[in-house]
DNA sequence: TGCAGTCCCAGACTATGGTCTGTTTGTTAA
DNA sequence: TTAACAAACAGACCATAGTCTGGGACTGCA
């Protein structure tokens, strides 16, 4: 871990003052209103290190989604083995509307998006955690028999993942401020319902 | 019609050429690479002219989005009245697929995407033809005792086109270019599965 | 008919995300 | 040790979406 040159040790630092700074703007104003040259002022660099360090704007609160899938993986741990499949997706999706809703907040969420790009999707990858998860729960719910078996394990979670996905973009574009988790609930009691043997 | 002044009559022409050049670049080049200043040149107008008639270089091509929904209509008319309400919508859907595919593709429609907000999202609104169209079978659906009726119809339809906006997201957003049809064909019948009596 | 006001537009200008070039300084192979 | 190299960075520069100002022509009203 600490086995880096003096060199990389300040590059290090150069990237985290640059990552804070930008930060603390975006909550503070928000993704739009902050421009890359005020983030370089605050923390005392220059446009240089900041394309040094991150490819573009978009991908620095990129590194901050990241976070969301290390809380996908401790509530996992703590849902007890014997709950129902469908249960546990519920559940699941539940978690995720309620941390996406209060810890990102709709406007930071939005830009997740709107920047969205065949090169730059990683939330769509189907390395994510929350993928992975799903696809856990969707196989035990398949061999417990709780599931249909005409689709595959990895189509039921694309399904499921994309309709949360539809759900959450409406959500932080759209205008109408509706209630995400409600709006949720009813779209994943739908597609359980349709899955179920 | 065209009791028009003459002022207004040239200022439609103005807009005319600025609409035309604009698509014309956009398909030939794309929405990204093309720029406004080549419109304006191109159009023989200026910037001046350019932002009077339109909003935003994204606005132009809204424009062209609104062609969309007289494709729908025109479906609903040619459809037989005893069809189930489930065949008609998974004919809907998949007309809608296949439209977006061939006609629009893939980059044009994603931009779409990502330049929505909610200021601008036509295409989230109620208003909508597709939404009004989903609305109908979804109502005739349960008058008929084919759908369960522990939903209204409004969050039926919510429900399913914000499936399909979930599976046109990920098709114009990731890399995976799968095929557009089969997946909307696997949503929509899961969905149709779970609000099925 | 004359004139005030407004519409339509031209084009200079601004704001900002991102690139390019040069420089410094740590690193490494001989 | 030292020369060649490359990483890390500073800041001028570029490209482009969108704004602002001014002016000419049309319109409506006195």
């Amino acid at each position: 871990m600490s086995d880096l040159t003096p060199r990389q040790i300040k590059a290090r630092k150069t990237r985290k003052k640059i990552l804070e700074a930008a930060l603390e703007l975006f909550s503070k104003k928000s993704f739009d209103d902050t421009t890359v040259d005020e983030i370089v002022k605050l923390s005392g660099t220059s446009k240089g290190a900041f394309y040094t360090h991150f490819k573009s704007k978009y991908e620095i609160f990129f590194e901050k989604f990241k976070e969301i899938d290390e809380v996908y993986w401790e509530f996992t741990q703590s849902l007890p083995e014997e709950t129902d499949a469908s249960e546990k997706l519920r559940q699941l999706s539940e978690l995720q509307m309620v941390y996406l809703r209060d810890y990102w907040g709709k406007d930071l969420f939005r830009t997740l998006y709107t920047n969205a790009s065949p090169n730059n999707n990683y939330f769509l990858s189907q390395n994510r955690a929350i993928f992975k998860i799903v696809h856990q729960f969707v196989s035990e719910g398949q061999k417990k028999g709780e599931f249909k078996k005409d689709l595959s394990p990895e189509e039921i979670t694309i399904i499921i993942t994309r309709c949360m996905r539809g759900t959450l973009f409406d959500w932080c574009i759209g205008h109408d401020n509706f209630d995400l988790l409600l709006e949720n609930q009813k779209i994943i009691h739908t597609v359980l319902d349709g899955i179920k043997a």
